[in-house]
DNA sequence: AAATATTATTCGATATTATCGAATAAAGAA
DNA sequence: TTCTTTATTCGATAATATCGAATAATATTT
């Protein structure tokens, strides 16, 4: 399993992790140190991936991603191409509840936000999209999750940790085993302040094809509980929309 | 120059760059012919690019670009627009000329501005964000029309028409055919008093890719003629800081 | 259901080449 | 200028990517 990779192409990759999260420019130096390999073998590297323009170098010599990789996104958001067909009832549903809204997809591994609206309420903490988010501590996360194994939830878990955003956070797995029980029963999942204290949230499977959940929507805000009357009426409107999405 | 490409990495973009043309998931064997590598090695590569999510395997056994991608375009993309990249060039333009800076868009019929930075000089007359110009009245207009063939430069002047805004305004399709062409020889395009009387500016390009300008840097304020020296030195300072936002 | 064809994956010997530290070049600061 | 920092080049060596062939897993046909 280890000794499949091909080493230069797993630092190559690695390199862009370190880049993406910066969010800016780095040097060659502070990519060596960051990554742990010597000078020469990550300049190597990343003139290789310069060539593709998957890096970029700026005149005073640091390193950033590169425009290829906007090629790249653009064509993987292309073939998720519902993100015209929902948006309206995005809007419609940040409107009914005036909650923040959005739209994530899942591959098998990770959660990522592909379109949002914005809500009327005060507090927006809707993620941006192409954010990777919580597995464990979002709504989307736990009802994707509750569509997997029992092994493979572990597994996911097991890689990816469960950092404790809040207090409520679910930390614990054979926790989250029971509460993704409780998902699959409701059909949906909730969120009550496990990523961002006050934040609570549900999220509805969209398309299903084959018994796999594509994508789901889901809504976030400030309110009183989980078991609040406007918590509990913006589920039912959550759900409402989802249906008719299909 | 070519051997200091690490070759496992090159072969990987090449995957890449194949997947992302086809814009379909292909078979293993498909890419082996179309990379022109062996089987195991196109496997191996797309192995380890998988760890990683910029390539994904789908239920069939196809293989397609990952959801990594995804995230690392929409990193690349906000680097892009105001914040991060160009707006501090900005404001070191505006500091180096004390004119009034700005970049602008091109969609193939429209140039807007999207950042803006005032300068240190009395009278200020640049774009507000969002705003579109004139096409033939402008330094960006004029820069970005310099790309176009003579067929769509005359489209454009005919769908927007060439109202004068000045006396210096040019109105004439063919006068302006003949400016183009001393824009593209010149490299960066300059508007003396067409727009307000006065006024003058000039417009580089920023961002090319495949010969296409997406974006244009410019200035503008009040100059004593586009001859004199404070004129060419901030052109010179201007040529300077789009080189080094490439 | 069995047989066949097609495609994905694994394996192991070999030579290629990625790697590393050190040297050099280039750019910035003092 | 000189000194410092950072990027780039170089070359010997060990490591490992590569390749063809074998095997496993699917899909298709009979």
């Amino acid at each position: 399993m280890e000794n499949k990779i091909i080493l230069s192409v797993d630092k190559s990759m690695q390199l862009l992790d370190i880049l993406l999260k910066s969010r800016h420019p780095m040097s060659l130096k502070m990519l060596a140190e960051r990554s742990g390999y010597p000078k020469s073998t990550v300049h190597g590297l990343l003139f290789t991936m310069m060539q593709h323009d998957v890096v970029r170098q700026y005149a005073d010599g640091r390193y950033g991603l590169g425009i290829r990789l906007y090629e790249y996104g653009t064509a993987v958001s292309e073939s998720w191409d519902i993100s015209a067909l929902v948006h309206p009832s995005l809007e419609k549903l940040s409107e009914m509840t005036g909650a923040g809204t959005f739209i994530t997809f899942f591959d098998g591994k990770n959660v990522i936000s592909f379109d949002r609206c914005v809500g009327t309420g005060g507090l927006q903490v809707i993620p941006e999209v192409g954010m990777r988010m919580a597995l464990h501590a979002t709504a989307q996360g736990k009802l994707f999750l509750s569509t997997l194994s029992r092994s493979q939830v572990l597994h996911l878990l097991r890689e990816f940790g469960m950092p404790a955003f809040t207090p409520h956070t679910i930390t614990d797995p054979e926790q989250m085993l029971a509460e993704l029980d409780a998902v699959r029963v409701r059909g949906y999942a909730i969120e009550h302040g496990e990523y961002r204290r006050g934040l609570m949230g549900a999220a509805a499977p969209i398309h299903e094809i084959d018994g796999k959940i594509q994508y789901a929507l889901g809504f976030v805000g400030l309110f009183r509980s989980v078991t609040s009357d406007d918590f509990l009426s913006a589920v039912e409107k959550m759900l409402t929309v989802a249906k008719e999405i299909l």
